[in-house]
RNA sequence: AUUCCCAUCGUCUAGAGGCCUAGGACGAAACCCUCUCAAGGUUUAAACACGGGUUCGACUCCCGUUGGGAAUGCCA
């Protein structure tokens, strides 16, 4: 049998990292046993579902590469063949009209609730004899079982059993004629070879009901897996008052679609001690079996540890793609200084974030006015005229097209050396001339990125600015 | 209210009855390295929610308590 797994996201907002975490899990899973995976858009909502959303999911998915074999489905354009086999099972008795008012279906509940009953439908029209013109509206009802239990085996979850006395007889078409989320997905999973249905823990408690429902349909029942809930690092469910949740957030942060995916198949499953997992390992390894049956909180601080890991580990030249798109978000012209790939390499290690290199790496573009007033307070001395004018002297010296970190880097040693200073007190004033800031990658390598005219011009401006104020 | 689900360091997890003096990672602290900031290296602190069973033996199995979460929609 050819495994077939999919996500079917709602599109009323962004897609939710929760949701891509989902996403993903069932991606790997069918990419681990070599079968297929369906993107499908659960859009019978017309209120909530706007085309902005349905965008944003799509790209979401294409952003973290989990590519679909069919699809993207939409369940509003399928309307018919759901209403078709709802109108069989009217026919036939496996559902029936009910014509009962929003009011009397809200006083029933006021009961219900107020006898300490767990709300339910009581199944009026199920057995009412009334008699009811053709104009009245109404809606549809799936007559679900009233005895026995259903039971299922979760991949995640283990043997989940709910007694059907505890199920009532749901919507499956609405009054306007629409069709409901639990009939549709029943229908959709059967029609589309849905192997493997794996989704949020939320639906736990809607899967007997879709039981009853692909037994009434006479369809064989998939198999289930539902992941837990991510949380907030206040443990309350993950949502925007903690900050990001849109994968799109992500990337508009800095994140590389490689780290959130190394982190996200790490939050709620694990392989032995191991913490790194490239997509093909992910793939290889995968197993929704071991997935955690927990909620499990989102913690930045170690997706920005693997965001900067995979900074400095992946090919620079890809890094540099993504780079581009924050160095464009922050309207700093690279056009006309060194390719972006060096950026990355010489930044790679103290950014955690490609926002923050984007940040860090300004000065190498562009010109700047201010010096960072801590470090001049802290490093600038009575000697640093003097310092910067030797350091000036001997890059005169350094050629343009020897200007590299490795001619450099002997230039300032040999500066502290004659003065008989530390190289710090040569390197900090450099520093802060040429960037403007305390810190910054190393010296030598900082200056061979900027170049040499505007490395001179930077040096003696802020040495004539020293010089001029004693 | 009812039903269902969950429970190992602050966080993510390893652990499928003896391998556990409970391992790893992020974060924290300390030290080393060092031209700054990082990165890197070494080290430290830090957890089996509680109570009963079962067993020669329980983090692991069962029951209960407590604490979280979800569902009970003509939302998905």
């Amino acid at each position: 049998m050819t495994i077939k797994t999919r996500f079917a996201p709602s599109p009323t907002g962004f897609l939710h990292v929760g949701g891509a975490r989902t996403a993903l899990y069932s991606w790997l899973y069918a990419k681990h046993n070599g079968g297929q995976f369906v993107l499908r858009i659960e859009d019978t909502d017309l209120e909530r579902s706007t085309q902005e959303a349905i965008d944003a999911i799509i790209e979401s998915m294409k952003w973290l590469k989990l590519n679909w074999d069919e699809g993207p489905y939409y369940q509003t354009k399928r309307f018919d063949r759901y209403n078709k086999l709802i109108d069989e099972m009217l026919a036939d008795g496996r559902a029936y009209k009910c014509y009962c008012t929003k009011e009397r279906l809200e006083k029933l509940r006021e009961e219900q609730m107020k006898r300490g009953e767990k709300p339910c439908y009581d199944g009026h029209c199920r057995c009412s004899q009334e008699q009811h013109s053709p104009d009245e509206p109404y809606c549809v009802r799936f007559k679900n079982p009233t005895e026995g239990t259903v039971k299922f085996h979760d991949h995640i979850r283990g043997d989940v059993e709910i007694s059907n006395r505890e199920l009532d007889d749901l919507v499956i078409r609405r009054t306007d004629g629409t069709p409901t989320y639990n009939f549709c997905v029943v229908v959709d999973d059967y029609d589309m070879g849905i192997t493997h249905v794996v989704r949020g823990e939320d639906h736990v408690n809607n899967t007997p009901r879709q039981i009853n429902i692909y037994k009434a349909l006479n369809a064989k029942v998939p198999e289930f897996a539902h992941v837990s809930m991510i949380l907030g690092p206040d443990g309350a469910k993950l949502s925007k008052r903690h900050g990001a949740v849109s994968v799109m957030q992500y990337r508009d942060d800095g994140f590389l679609p490689e780290a959130l995916l190394n982190y996200l198949v790490r939050l709620g499953w694990g392989h032995g001690d191991q913490e790194l997992f490239s997509v093909q390992e992910m793939i290889d390894l995968f197993d929704l079996d071991t997935v955690s049956k927990s909620a499990s909180a989102f913690d930045l601080n170690k997706l920005k540890w693997m965001n900067n890991h995979y900074i400095k580990t992946l090919d620079p030249e890809y890094v540099a793609s993504h780079l581009e798109w924050h160095m464009k978000d922050q309207k700093i012209d690279y056009s006309k200084g060194p390719a972006l790939s060096s950026i990355v390499k010489a930044y790679a290690e103290r950014c955690s974030t490609l926002k923050e290199m984007a940040e860090q790496c300004r000065y190498v573009y562009e010109d700047f006015t201010e010096l960072d007033e801590a470090a001049s307070k802290k490093w600038f001395k009575a000697n640093t005229p003097e310092v910067l004018t030797r350091c000036l002297e001997k890059f005169a010296a350094v050629s343009e097209e020897n200007w590299k970190a490795e001619n450099l880097h002997p230039v300032v040693e040999s500066v502290a050396q004659e003065m008989e200073i530390g190289m710090g007190k040569v390197g900090m004033p450099l520093r802060i001339a040429v960037t403007g800031r305390g810190q910054s990658p190393g010296i030598d390598v900082t200056m061979e990125l900027i170049g040499k005219s505007k490395c001179m011009e930077r040096i003696e401006r802020v040495r004539d600015m020293l010089a001029g104020a004693n």
